[in-house]
DNA sequence: TTAAACCCTCTACGTTTGTAGAATTAAAAC
DNA sequence: GTTTTAATTCTACAAACGTAGAGGGTTTAA
């Protein structure tokens, strides 16, 4: 199960908010803002997806992630890594570091980031 | 413009045949193989979305990716790196390297292959 | 207490996607 | 030459998606 583009949209408005009424997601997106129907709508079929659910409020209800947003990436990481990859990560990395416009300094640091992960192998 | 799932996978046997007739594509599938009408469909589909084109030899098409692997590809992890990661790059390397399981020997590999990136700036 | 703000469910409708049957045509194999 | 194979177009239909109005409650601020 995944979400859809626009259900994604709305995914990453409330793990960045962590806990969030609707009217929070609503204030949260950029113009043009969605109807709240609209809104209402996608929650409640990411609730049937299992994606989040909510705890009861007074009548508003504090909406909540069940999938945490590293789990949800890397998912999608593996899953373009098998197609694109053939399964090779390292052929991900390298290509990534090739195409991918990094500067100097944030090679660097991604160099030293990667020795620290030797370090602890 | 983007590929739904059906077309992406599709697209990924053309990428890797180069240059295909329906037939080789749908040798290609795994089974449970799709019907030859859908894969016509689709082929269509991704004519009028500008993903391929064909040449008419005989009374036969031979099809052929307009759009590169590599770009499709880049596209992808960009729009990934954007939504996730606020448009850095390098935080999003940084989580690839920790979270995916590479091997010390394909970090290392990494390294070297950033060293030289970094020679070339 | 009335208007404005807020939230929810139900319903709906146009578009895109996944999938494929029917019909037709042409070539290839027998 | 007739059956088989391959392709193509047309049509279709169910599911998924994007979007939101209508209707019907509360609540809060005037």
């Amino acid at each position: 199960m995944t979400l859809s583009k626009a259900e994604e949209q709305l995914m990453q408005l409330l793990w960045k908010q962590e806990r969030a009424f609707m009217k929070d997601l609503i204030d949260a997106y950029p113009a043009p803002k969605p109807a709240t129907t609209t809104v209402a709508t996608l929650l409640k079929r990411m609730q049937d997806k299992k994606f989040v659910d909510y705890i009861q409020l007074g009548r508003s209800r504090e909406y909540f992630p069940l999938v945490k947003k590293k789990v949800y990436f890397s998912k999608q990481v593996n899953s373009m890594i098998k197609t694109f990859f053939n399964n090779s990560p390292s052929q991900f990395a390298s290509f990534f570091t090739e195409e991918t416009n990094l500067s100097k300094k944030e090679l660097k640091e991604l160099k030293a980031l990667i020795d620290s992960e030797i370090k602890k192998k």
